[in-house]
DNA sequence: CTTGACCTTCACACTGTGTCAAGCCGGAAG
DNA sequence: CTTCCGGCTTGACACAGTGTGAAGGTCAAG
C-alpha cells in the first residue's frame, strides 16, 4: 500500500492529479479510508498507472486515454484512433517545423537589419468570391503605367453598376496578367452578389487556398516596398509564389494617396 | 470605418477575439460609438492585427504578443525571445517526433498481436539515491541462478540495517555487473538516509536521466516477458539501452511470488 | 502531547477559443 | 413609420490539464 504522496513520487505524477484521475474514475484508489479519506494505492495499480501515463504521453486526452484502458474499443477502433493520431502528430510536425523556419527566418532578417519588420506577412485563405470586373492593357507592370490604367477603369466599373443598380458587397481588387508583348492585362473587379450584368464582365476569382499577404500603406507608387518585403519573406519561409498577384483595396481616399491601405496577396505552395 | 464583423473577417480571426484584443489591449478599434458601444476599426489597424496574428502564429501567448508589439522591448530582448522561442520549437518538434514514432511503433505491435499491449513501458527520470547494498557473486545471469543469491543478500542487508538501527527510506533495487569469466555481480541495495554505516556499503546510485521502465507482477522467474516487452519497447521507440537495468522491489510476499510487483529500470538515449 | 509532514476538500487561476443568452441597433422592405 | 433580420453589445460558462493556496484533519516520531 501506498500513500498518494509515494504513489505519486514513484509514479511520475503529481498527488493533484492522482486526485483528478480518482474524481475522472481514470484511476482509483485501492483503498479508501472509511474515516478520513485518505488514498491508499496497491503496487500492482503501478501497471495502470503506468499505461494511462504512456497513452498520456502520446497526445491522447485523458477522456481517450479512459476509453482506451477501460478496453471500451474494439482493436479496429484502436487503430483507428491511432491511425487518427498519427494523422494529427504528422500535422503538427508540419506546422511546428513551418514555424521554426519563420522563427529562424526573423532571426536572420533582425541579424540584417537591426530591427523587427513592422509589415506583418499573414498566411491566408482567400474564398472564391464573384466579381464583377472590367480590364484594359497596360504597356508596363510599372506602377507608373498601371494606376493611369486601372483607376478609370474602376471609374467606370464603379458607375456602371450604378447605373444598373448593382451594390458592391466588398472591396475593390485588382490583378494582372501577362498579355504578351510586355504588356500586361488589368482587371478591376469589385465583389458582388448577382450573376448576371449586362456592361461588366462577372466571374468568380478562384480561391486561393493558401496566400502570403501583407496590408500596404500609402501610395501605390511605393508597393515595391511591400512587394519586396513579401517576397523575400515567401523566400526565407520556404514557399514558393504560385500565379498572379491581387491587390485589395481596404481604405481609398481620392485625394490623398498617402492615405491609402491595400492589401497584396500572393498564393504561395509550400517548396519541398 | 469595418465593423468588428468585417473586420474580423477580413483579417481572419472571429470577433470574439478581436473583442478579447480589446480587453487584453493589444488592440484597441480606431473609433468606439459612445452611445452604441459598437466598435469600428480602420483599414490601417490590419497592419496590427497582422502582426499579432503572425507573431501568434509563430507561437507565442498573447501577453508576449503584446510586449514585443508595444515594442517594448529592446532589439537584444527581442532576439533572446526569439532564440528561445527557437529553443522550444526545437524541443517540441523532437518530441512531437518522438510520439509519433511511438505511435507508429504500437500501430505496428496491434497489427502484430492484434491487440494492445497491457503492460505499458514508460519514460521516466530516476534521482540519484543513496542506498546501503551488499553484493555476491551469481554463476550466471539466469533468474534461477539469481534468485538463491539475491534473496539471502537481502535478507542480510535488513538483518545488518536492523542491528544497526537504520531505516530503509524506499524500495528495494536489485542490479547486476558484468563480472567476467561468465559471473556476475549481483548487489541488494535498499535507499537509507544515513551516509555512515559499518557493515554494509553506502554509495550513491547515479541518477538515470533517461530510463525505459515496466511494471513487472509475478514471480521473477517470468521476468523474461517484461524485459523482452521492454528489449522490444526501446528499439521500436528509437532508443537504444545503455547501462544496467535496476529491478525495484514495489511489492514483496514471503509466501506468494506470484503477489510480487517489481519495476524493471533500463538507461537509455535516443539513438540517432 | 506536540510538532511537522502529509493528507483531505474546495476553489480559483491560467490560455485561447467557442458558444449561448438577453437585449440593443442599423438598415432595408413594406 | 413600423417591422424584421442580421449584426452588435455584455456577461457568462465551457473546454483540458495543471498549479497553487487555504482551511482543516491525520499520522508517526520524539
Amino acid at each position: 500500500m501506498f500513500t498518494i504522496g509515494d504513489f505519486a513520487a514513484f509514479g511520475q505524477v503529481s498527488a493533484r492529479m492522482l486526485r483528478h484521475y480518482d474524481a475522472l474514475g481514470l484511476l482509483r484508489p485501492a483503498v479508501v479510508d472509511q474515516a478520513t479519506g485518505y488514498r491508499y494505492y496497491s503496487a500492482d495499480q503501478f501497471s495502470r498507472l503506468n499505461r494511462i501515463v504512456a497513452l498520456k504521453d502520446l497526445g491522447f486526452s485523458l477522456q481517450q486515454v479512459g476509453e482506451i484502458v477501460d478496453a471500451k474499443l474494439s482493436a479496429e477502433e484502436l487503430r483507428g484512433m491511432l491511425r487518427l493520431r498519427q494523422a494529427q502528430l504528422e500535422d503538427e510536425l508540419a506546422r511546428s517545423a513551418a514555424r521554426l523556419t519563420s522563427v529562424e527566418a526573423r532571426l536572420r532578417l533582425i541579424e540584417r537589419e537591426g530591427h523587427m519588420p513592422t509589415d506583418d506577412v499573414v498566411l491566408k485563405t482567400i474564398a472564391a468570391t464573384r466579381v464583377a470586373e472590367l480590364s484594359a492593357i497596360s504597356p508596363s507592370y510599372d506602377g507608373a503605367d498601371i494606376g493611369p490604367v486601372l483607376q478609370p477603369l474602376f471609374g467606370q466599373l464603379f458607375e456602371r453598376l450604378g447605373a444598373a443598380g448593382i451594390d458592391p458587397c466588398g472591396s475593390p481588387v485588382a490583378y494582372y496578367e501577362d498579355a504578351g508583348n510586355e504588356t500586361i492585362r488589368v482587371h478591376a473587379a469589385v465583389p458582388v452578389e448577382t450573376s448576371t450584368a449586362a456592361d461588366v464582365d462577372i466571374l468568380e476569382l478562384p480561391e486561393l487556398t493558401q496566400a502570403a499577404t501583407i496590408v500596404h500603406q500609402g501610395d501605390m507608387m511605393e508597393a515595391d516596398r511591400s512587394m519586396q518585403t513579401l517576397a523575400r519573406w515567401i523566400e526565407d519561409n520556404g514557399y514558393r509564389s504560385q500565379g498572379y498577384a491581387r491587390e485589395v483595396t481596404l481604405q481609398f481616399d481620392m485625394d490623398n494617396p498617402a492615405n491609402w491601405v491595400h492589401e497584396f496577396q500572393i498564393p504561395v505552395t509550400r517548396s519541398s
